[in-house]
RNA sequence: AGAUCCGUAGCUCAGCCUGGUUAGAGCACUACACUGAUAAUGUAGGGGUCACCAGUUCAAAUCUGGUCGGGUCUACCA
């Protein structure tokens, strides 16, 4: 075993990351922090499952580095933490990926290529770059099983689905539906919100939009309208007479960007809460009298201001300006039931139609819908169910009916008037194509049914593969019903541990308050298939819920049906869950007729969302038991999850699923604490995407800065659910300023405990029996650990990291080693060199513990040069061991903050030394300290001896309160006093600051003052006020805070003399070290004489030789071969020479 | 359009929950020092209307409301 500590030649990350991989790989570390903790209690993680057809970016470093951390962390906190890796595998980005590599559109499959071929290619995609990104799991450090990962394309895991959708299906969950989905007549398919946020398919499009008139019918519902009409005509001077032949009538005014639904119309749709106005005025096209009902708000977008309360009597077609009133206002719940006459009725829009399709319904009404606005339109929506979200679900409600005039290829179906057959878009990039909608706007023109007609620009849909307009379109969709249990599902939500809280509060809150049911299907080809059969009419289904349950059923439906059917899949069973082999499989109806296969696929999503369960497969003996989770173990100590960790972007992906999934069917949270970690920009806040050739490549940052400095970074930089502008440059300086110094600590230490054997062999010594500075730094340590905890545990790494990097760089290297430094090098190896060996020690190796899980890498390799010489755990690695707990015996408060007195002071003294430019190698005969209170003075004579080394002073003088001696000032202590005064804080702030030294020195001495304000009398306390030094006159003084300090500046020659012999020390040490002489090596050295110095340098021999390790010093004049030295602006020749 | 996060020095971020009177670090820049850890370190300097507006309060970077700008997610609508 080896006795040195290693010592490096230089930092380099990315080489002891290698060799610790190395170590990790053939110690099989990872496998061993899990077996190391069997029957210790579990911490559950789940792995988000990436898809592998992609590579890996910077982005999933973060993401990563937070699941690792925590696991890390709790593992070294004695929970055993299984990672089980996972792979997504299904779904619309592979098959993309597949199209566009093979040049086929979705149409070809199937034709020129076998769904079997496709699958198959779809298969070997999906994992093509598994390589790469397991080669980034391991380079970044993190620690998941990629040996036994998940994939969801494995039939155990599609047949756990399987069980899952059929106790949906039990229950009644999962539910057939028609749903509007945006749809691509002239690709003949259905469009996923995948496909419509491809880059540019949202077109700015100039369309026909029309503004027609709904005519009211004239009964009790819509009476209020019509009074108000014989109203006004009654109360006007001369009003228009209502013709006995044309009776007055009121329209309801809608305005819409595609005149194509119109014939679809259904109803019309206000919102509640806005104010809608009765217009009296003239159609512009017919010029005919009307009287229009619109949202009070919009009412300016159709009619000129100048118009309102025009001439109506003596308009004429020439009229220019279209002269308007209002004769009526109401709000929107008003017109609620309100019925119109339809618009353009043609034979298959009749009610007949209608109600032929939806028995009961009800058409041609009014409705109160959430999302109308007054942003554009009239504030009253045209409603066709089939050709919108909204449409369809508002008229769902209102029991309205659908009516589907358009086919799939985008015309109109027969039955439609003259508009039967055409086009409602040109989907076929026909020669002549005239637009339907400009047809149907003018047909309603001449009815009197349009009031405005005109070009509208608006940003719509396309289809990205033929660069059509999409319209949405009703189409058979499988549905699970969340909004059923959705009340339990916002409950379940508030028990979640969100970082951020706002995530899981705000937007995953929100999103649970306006769900929808989730609609399952996709007409793809590579995914899960729905295990639904169905008999031909629809009147008996099956839903399977394991392949035991779809080979017995397959069995039976041979018998029963006989012939060829299954005979495929009658000796083995069947084999892929996949298509098309699902799809050749025929099963029959307790009826006896036979069942196909529901042709959809399931959403991936689900895919994702059932892992808990289906990562581990569907276990027989369970279910036969009827055991409620029939899963393989280990499920039951692995469910729901403590902590899972994924990007902000997947609230409403796996998140949600994960979560619907949990309460539908088990009422459980799926996991107990979420961190939703941001987005990495690139260094100027934009996206990364390959467009923008922004991206970061993981592998070249970590080969060339380390993963530890990376993750490091990422982890400390910011916040993990901020936003992280990604910048090589923060790396480097992580590199530097944080991995830097410890590293340069480590090898401080490495270096001397060498020289001096230090094994920590030798009983360790109580910290009450340390110097004061030991017992500092270990209280400041142990309060660090204790701070750590409280951040790790409350998932703050980002602040556990700033705290590290603090001690590190600010107690340890640049307080304790600095003013350490003597200790080893200097005298025996004894108790006080003893107590700093072991000192140090205990902050490295606990330094270590408190990152490993950050930065895994030094942070091990550190550990095991420890631990080889050391022995102190029978542990190989740091992650292995367990995490620091804090000692609060050992924390010592007063301790820490006299410390923090001594850096403040000395901080003083040397911007003082700097003001006057004394040199801190010239020693200064005193300082002055004024002190305000006994306590202040106590903790200070505890640090007096390391403020006198630090800053060279031989002593320190205390300055008690001598009147006029110190001039102080008084300032309010306002959080005390704001309180207490109030409103009288202001007077009283003025009349302190006019306090004299008297009124100052009277309140010290008696504790309290009174004072006029305003007439009333105000007494104030000492503690009710901050008092501090702030001069001594005729001093040069240095002020921070309530600390003042004075220097004697004078330089006596004994001094002078002093500040020779250290600079000369000085001078000699850098030319042992320019010459490369080892610390330890003797020497001799012979001065050429100087009078001036030669002085100085008798005065201080002693001293100067056990500082340089000489025996003596030769005066003798040089000739030849001296180094040239300065001294203090004497020039001066030595022959500096290793002896032996 | 809705939800949410963010806006503090040239850059990266603390501080905000719990309001308190000189708003802090680090990086970068400039000058000086120190040097047996040296690709480190210290001291000093410049650099801020804490995005903007209004309110609450004796007191607002901090609390409230709104506006603007940026990001993300969801939706896409007559």
């Amino acid at each position: 075993m080896s006795v040195k500590y290693r010592e490096y030649s230089g930092l380099n990350l990315p080489s002891i990351e290698q060799e610790i991989l190395a170590k990790w790989n053939e110690q099989q570390a990872f496998e061993k922090s899990v077996s190391l903790r069997d029957g210790a209690e579990s911490f559950v993680f789940y792995e988000g499952p990436p898809s592998a057809n992609g590579m890996p970016g910077i982005h999933h470093v973060i993401s990563r580095t937070l699941k690792d951390l925590v696991c890390r962390y709790k593992t070294m906190q004695g929970f055993q933490v299984k990672r089980k890796g996972g792979w997504d595998t299904h779904g619309l980005p592979v098959e993309l990926g597949v199209e566009k590599e093979l040049g086929i559109t979705k149409e070809d499959i199937g034709k020129k290529i076998s769904v079997e071929e496709y699958n198959q290619k779809c298969r070997e995609a999906v994992l093509r770059f598994k390589d790469k990104w397991d080669d980034l799991t391991r380079k970044m450090g993190y620690w998941v099983d990629l040996n036994d990962p998940y994939i969801t394309f494995k039939n155990e895991y599609i047949e756990t689905l399987w069980y899952l959708l059929k106790q949906l299906y039990n229950r009644g969950l999962l539910y057939k539906s028609v749903s509007i989905q945006p749809y691509s007549p002239a690709a003949g398919t259905g469009l996923s919100s995948h496909e419509l946020n491809q880059p540019g398919t949202y077109k700015d499009v100039k369309d026909t939009s029309a503004t027609v008139l709904f005519k009211a019918l004239h009964n009790e519902k819509s009476i209020f309208l019509f009074e108000a009409l014989s109203k006004a005509v009654a109360s006007a001077p001369t009003g228009i007479e209502p013709a006995e032949t044309e009776p007055a009538e009121v329209f309801l005014m809608a305005w819409t960007t595609t005149p194509w639904t119109l014939p679809s119309n259904l109803g019309l749709t206000v919102g509640g809460n806005i104010d809608y106005a009765l217009v009296q005025t003239f159609n512009p096209y017919t010029h005919l009298p009307v009287n229009v009902v619109i949202a009070k708000a919009l009412i300016s977008k159709y009619f000129k201001a100048e118009g309102e309360n025009g001439d109506l009597e003596n308009y004429t077609a020439e009229t220019k300006l279209l002269p308007w009133k209002t004769l009526a206002e109401f709000k929107g719940s008003q017109l609620d039931g309100l019925e119109y006459e339809q618009l353009l009725p043609f034979e298959s829009n009749s009610l007949e139609k209608i109600q032929e399709i939806t028995p009961g319904a009800t058409p041609f009404k009014v409705m109160v819908g959430d999302f109308v606005t007054t942003e554009d339109g009239t504030g009253i929506v045209h409603t066709a169910p089939a050709f919108g979200a909204d449409d369809y679900k508002v008229g769902k409600k209102n029991n309205i009916g659908i009516l589907t005039l358009v086919d799939r290829e985008g015309k109109f179906i027969e039955g439609t008037g003259e508009f039967s057959g055409r086009y409602v878009k040109d989907y076929k990039d026909e020669k002549d194509y005239v637009d339907v909608n400009v047809d149907i706007s003018v047909k309603l023109k001449k009815e009197n049914r349009a009031f405005k007609v005109e070009k509208y620009e608006h940003n719509y849909p396309h289809c990205w593969r033929t660069d059509k307009p999409v319209l949405y379109y009703p189409l058979d969709a499988w549905f699970i019903k969340t909004t059923a249990l959705r009340d339990r599902m916002v409950e379940l939500n508030k028990t979640i541990h969100w970082k951020p809280k706002s995530t899981g509060e705000g937007r995953f809150g929100n999103w649970l308050e306006n769900m929808v049911d989730w609609n399952l299907s996709r007409s793809r080809f590579w995914g899960t298939p729905l295990p639904i059969w169905s008999t031909e009419d629809g009147a008996d289904m099956k839903c399977i819920g394991s392949v035991e349950e779809l080979n017995t059923e397959i069995k039976k439906a041979s018998e029963v049906l006989g012939g060829d059917v299954n005979k495929h899949y009658l000796h083995d069973g069947i084999l892929d869950l996949h298509k098309p082999y699902v799809d050749e499989v025929v099963l029959v109806s307790d009826s006896g007729k036979p069942m196909h296969r529901e042709p959809d696929l399931i959403d991936v999503w689900f895919d994702s969302g059932a892992m808990p369960y289906a990562q581990w497969g569907l276990n027989y003996e369970k279910l036969k038991a009827g055991d409620p989770h029939p899963f393989n173990q280990p499920f039951d100590t692995n469910f729901p999850a403590s902590f899972i960790c994924e990007g902000v972007d997947q609230t409403r992906g796996w998140f949600y699923t994960l979560h619907a999934i949990a309460a539908l069917l088990f009422d459980s949270v799926a996991f107990k604490t979420v961190v939703s970690n941001g987005l990495v920009l690139d260094k100027n806040g934009n996206k990364m995407s390959k467009r923008l050739g922004n991206v970061v490549d993981p592998f070249a940052t970590i080969e060339t800065f380390g993963a530890d400095a990376t993750r490091w970074y990422l982890i400390t930089n910011a916040s993990p659910w901020d936003n992280l502008k990604f910048d090589i440059d923060g790396i480097k300086e992580v590199q530097r300023k944080f991995f830097g110094t410890l590293y340069n600590t480590y090898q401080f230490f490495a270096l001397y405990a060498n020289v001096d054997g230090f094994t920590y062999s030798e009983a360790k010594i109580p910290v009450a029996e340390r110097p004061e500075i030991d017992r500092w730094i270990i209280s400041s340590l142990n309060t660090l650990v204790k701070d750590v905890t409280r951040a790790m545990d409350d998932y703050e790494p980002t602040q556990a990291g700033r705290l590290i990097e603090d001690f590190v760089d600010e107690h340890l290297s640049n307080w304790y080693v600095r003013l350490c430094r003597r200790r080893f090098w200097k005298g025996e190896y004894e108790a006080d060199k003893i107590a700093a060996y072991q000192t140090l020690f205990e902050c490295l190796e606990t330094v270590v513990r408190l990152m490993a899980p950050v930065a895994p890498f030094f942070s091990d390799a550190v550990f095991r040069n420890l631990n080889e010489v050391a022995s102190r755990y029978n542990l190989q690695s740091v992650h292995h061991v367990l995490f620091p707990e804090a000692d609060e015996t050992l924390i010592d408060q007063q301790l820490e903050e006299r410390m923090q007195l001594a850096q403040d002071i000395s901080s003083l003294i040397l911007s003082l030394r700097k003001k006057v430019n004394i040199k801190v190698r010239q020693p200064l005969h005193k300082v002055l300290i004024p002190v305000l209170n006994p306590a202040m003075k106590a903790q200070l004579e505890k640090v007096e001896e390391l403020i006198k080394s630090e800053v060279n002073i031989k002593e320190v003088e205390y300055l008690v309160d001598t009147e006029g001696f110190i001039k102080k000032k008084i300032k309010p202590n306002f959080v005390a006093l704001g309180k207490k005064l109030g409103a009288k804080m202001k007077a009283v702030s003025g009349a302190l600051a006019a306090f004299t030294q008297e009124n100052i020195s009277e309140l010290e001495r008696n504790g309290a003052v009174e004072l006029d304000i305003d007439g009333e009398k105000v007494s104030i306390l000492l503690n009710e006020v901050d008092i501090s030094s702030e001069d001594i006159p005729g001093w040069t003084v240095a002020n921070k805070g309530a600390l003042t300090v004075a220097l004697d500046i004078t330089i006596t020659e004994d001094l002078k003399q002093e500040g020779d012999a250290r600079e000369f020390v000085n001078r000699v040490q850098k030319i042992r070290k320019d010459s490369d002489f080892d610390v330890t090596d003797r020497i001799t050295v012979q001065i050429d004489t100087n009078p001036t110095l030669k002085n100085s340098l008798t005065t201080y021999k002693d001293y100067i030789c056990a500082e340089i390790l000489a025996d003596a010093l030769e005066f003798s004049p040089i000739s030849a071969g001296g180094t040239e030295i300065e001294v203090n602006e004497h020039k001066l020749y030595t022959i500096v020479t290793k002896k032996g």
